[in-house]
DNA sequence: GTATTCCTGGCAATGGA
DNA sequence: CCATTGCCAGGAA
């Protein structure tokens, strides 16, 4: 959807997909507005009187949350408005919703989300991709696409160190036909017969062949791997090098970049008619995670399968060999990797999963994040129906709210730990105590037989819509479960979890630390309490974090016994909640306790060089369905900071140590092997640098050292600049300091690993076995 | 084209001996 | 030489 001023009225557009094609929907002249003070209509008429639009002002009978009466003030074009909202603004006049996109409030108010109706006159024109239609009448439905219906083109492009196009590729599937296309500049060789590799002359050419290509495909969805700013940005930029556009819109429109301000390097994309997603946004929106986001890493994870051409560190060596002395394997390269995406976006059920999330939150397919427009849609219009218009952002980024309760740690190797996990505990605690914007200002209205807050918050018992959004989606889930509907379930509960994050931002119009600290302190005290009666019950709790309880029972206890206890501790924990609420504050609970686990060997380990148990960190042993599983939290294992030898040694020795195996001889051979050189391949420290390189001013830690040193060598050698702009390093700690892999000059310096990558880790726990690392070493010594 | 806070460990920089 | 402080990255929930 797009709103846009035409002759001074400002029309909405929308792309949509139907059963029977793409259609395009015109929806007559609507009217921009945002509100204002009732009291201050006489002044704004007076300030108004400065512009040429014409304008409507109405008293509603809505109110701000402050109680005072409303009124709208109505303009024809976008650009009225915005002048007269600044205009206003710049002598502090407060305007209300003036950010609110014609078309966002449009779709809005009339509760449309991804499914619709329409009506409309057709129009009659040239074009056979998609029918037009004006007058158009749209109504909300739950007609959801199917994911398969769509067609995509997973596109990639292979080009010079300095960015000149090689090749082309795109791999485009629809529910009935696959089609696959390298576009390559250069001569066909006489050996060469791929069908589906076309030459092309030129660069101009190349770039010409792919939009005619993509235009008579005609995909709904264009997918890539970084596709957005690197492919796009890049084709971009070439064509305008040839005085060129990419008319690749279904309307014969070019593609428009737009920048982004926070983030100079990362820009938009909008191309009429069509939708672009990228497959490395997509996932970390449906919440995947990788070590590494490179598609050979995630195809390898997600595929089993990686890329053909392996060598990371000269790939752009090789590609340009492969573009002047072999373009048939350059373009089955290519094509591989279109083909890779489309894998990926298929076997996640990732276009389902994004389709499913717009449905529930009326965010358009390619917008990633948005947490605090999705709750926006789903809540201004039932603010405005019950009388109230929204709030402004707070003007100073608002007042901080303390977040979860994190238990101190007993440390210690023990036996039978059980977890136990509120599920769902911010959700659960907005729908039991009835946590809502509007409900706070309603409950503060009449405090008689409000539900107490925290820090002076009082909640209405019955005039709230936040509480009924979550039970819906809670539903849903619920629904999703039982269909084993993975990727639906995680949509609804990423949705979930997001709506406390945003009523403790000062980015989201309902922002209140009352809201988020009447949550997240309600937690603490569910915390504490549980905590206590798990106490009274005679049991030892040892940690806790948020909304999991970790309980120690005896050494001894079987598996079953725990089992039992694990069940009856949070069937009584529920019913005294439930018991607990009513009594007090005259609540249904929705609190859930859950037994998650039973840890058979549990470690917890201290702060290094203190006796303090250690929070966010620790290691257990379950049993699943008869097979064993170490998991391992914030510990060295997980964290891919660390090198690939430490975590691969960590998994190992705790293994070990929870077998009751003596791992004294698997320390030592360890240690040999770093020593003798064996292990040089497990030495890279993988690390990211958040900021600019120039940007490190007060301290130069090692990745940041090891990029420097780097990007004189690429100077040096006349080659581009790495690592200036923020990006990953991976160096080894050399006798000569941190260097990176591609220009490591120095040896590795065993003695540093074996010291900071493995002594640390071994000392954590060997005490607990009564070892401690340097003995080993010592008394192993007396030996050779 | 703004979801959150809490927590740890490594290490550079700092400053006093 | 040392202890202390604060930057930096990454993770738990």
């Amino acid at each position: 959807p797009s709103s846009f001023d035409q002759q001074g009225h400002t029309h909405i557009q929308l792309w949509a997909y139907t059963a029977q094609g793409i259609v395009l929907l015109n929806i007559p002249a609507q009217k921009n507005l945002f509100f204002i003070r009732s009291g201050d209509s006489a002044i704004v008429k007076k300030l108004l009187l400065r512009l040429p639009h014409s304008y409507v002002l109405k008293s509603l009978s809505l109110r701000n949350f402050e109680g005072e009466p409303i009124s709208a003030c109505y303009f024809r074009s976008i650009q009225a408005l915005f002048k007269a909202d600044k205009l206003l603004k710049d002598q502090s006049i407060t305007t209300y919703e003036a950010d609110i996109r014609l078309h966002e409030r449009y779709l809005m108010e009339r509760f449309i989300h991804a499914g619709m109706t329409f009506s409309g006159e057709l129009v009659t024109h040239n074009n056979g991709d998609y029918r037009e239609f004006t007058q158009v009448n749209i109504r909300s439905s739950d007609y959801r696409v199917d994911a398969k219906n769509l067609s995509t083109a997973s596109i990639d492009i292979e080009c010079s160190l300095h960015g000149e196009l090689y090749s082309i590729g795109i791999d485009f599937q629809s529910a009935n036909r696959q089609q696959q296309y390298v576009f390559m500049i250069g001569q066909k060789p006489g050996t060469e017969n791929a069908n589906f590799i076309h030459y092309v002359t030129d660069e101009k050419t190349l770039i010409q062949q792919f939009c005619k290509a993509i235009n008579s495909l005609d995909p709904d969805i264009i997918t890539g791997w970084n596709v957005i700013n690197f492919d796009f940005k890049l084709l971009l930029n070439r064509a305008h090098k040839h005085g060129l556009e990419l008319p690749i819109g279904r309307d014969a429109s070019c593609a428009r970049w737009r920048i982004n301000r926070r983030e100079p390097n990362q820009g938009f994309i909008n191309i009429a008619g069509r939708i672009v997603i990228d497959g490395i946004d997509a996932l970390k929106q449906a919440s995947y995670n990788f070590p590494s986001f490179s598609l050979e890493h995630v195809s390898q994870a997600l595929l089993n399968k990686g890329k053909s051409i392996k060598h990371v560190d000269n790939r752009v060596e090789e590609i340009t060999h492969d573009f002047h002395h072999d373009k048939e394997k350059l373009a089955r390269y290519n094509l591989d990797d279109c083909i890779l995406v489309s894998e990926i976006f298929s076997i996640t059920n990732i276009l389902d999963y994004l389709i499913f999330r717009s449905q529930l939150t009326a965010l358009p397919l390619d917008k990633m994040g948005g947490s605090v427009a999705a709750f926006t849609n789903l809540y201004l219009p039932q603010l405005h129906r019950a009388g109230y218009v929204a709030p402004n952002l707070p003007a100073d980024g608002g007042l901080k709210s303390p977040g979860g309760y994190v238990m101190r740690s007993k440390p210690g190797l023990y036996k039978n730990v059980l977890v136990l996990d509120f599920k769902s505990l911010y959700p659960a605690i907005i729908c039991t105590f009835k946590i809502d914007p509007m409900g706070l200002i309603e409950g503060l209205k009449n405090p008689d037989d409000a539900i107490e807050g925290f820090k002076g918050a009082l909640f209405s018992r019955d005039k709230h819509f936040l509480p009924d959004i979550i039970h819906s989606l809670w539903q849903q889930r619920d629904i999703a479960k039982k269909a084993h509907d993975d990727s639906r379930s995680q949509a609804i509960k990423i949705i979930m979890s997001s709506f406390y994050g945003v009523l403790g931002s000062g980015g989201c119009r309902f922002y209140d630390t009352r809201l988020a600290s009447s949550i997240t302190l309600r937690g603490h005290e569910i915390m504490q309490q549980t905590a206590q009666w798990i106490t009274d019950a005679g049991y030892e709790v040892i940690y806790g974090d948020t909304d999991s309880t970790f309980v120690l029972l005896e050494e001894t206890l079987p598996a079953q016994e725990a089992n039992r206890i694990g069940t009856k501790l949070v069937a009584s924990i529920n019913q005294q909640w439930q018991k607990k609420l009513l009594d007090e504050h005259q609540l249904e609970s929705h609190l859930e306790i859950e037994f998650e686990t039973h840890y058979r060997r549990f470690f917890m380990p201290t702060i290094r060089h203190s006796e303090t148990g250690s929070k966010k960190r620790y290691a257990g042993l379950t049993l699943k369905n008869g097979e064993e599983h170490i998991i391992f939290k914030g510990l060295e294992s997980v964290r891919t900071d660390w090198t690939p030898v430490a975590q691969r040694f960590q998994k190992q020795l705790y293994a070990m140590i929870f077998h009751d195996q003596d791992p004294r001889a698997y320390i030592l051979n360890t240690v040999n092997d770093i020593t003798a050189g064996l292990v040089d391949d497990e030495l890279i420290y993988r690390k990211r640098l958040r900021q600019k390189l120039s940007a490190y001013q007060k301290n130069i830690p090692p990745h940041v050292q090891a990029a420097i040193k780097a990007d004189k060598e690429n100077q040096r050698l006349n080659r581009p600049l790495q690592y200036q702009q923020k990006g990953w390093v991976e160096y080894i700690m050399t006798t000569a300091g941190p260097e990176t892999v591609e220009y490591q000059q120095h040896p590795a310096d065993y003695a540093l690993y074996i010291e900071r990558q493995i002594k640390s880790i071994a000392d954590a726990i060997l005490p607990n076995i009564g070892l401690s690392f340097d003995e080993i070493f010592s008394t192993q010594l007396g030996l050779f």
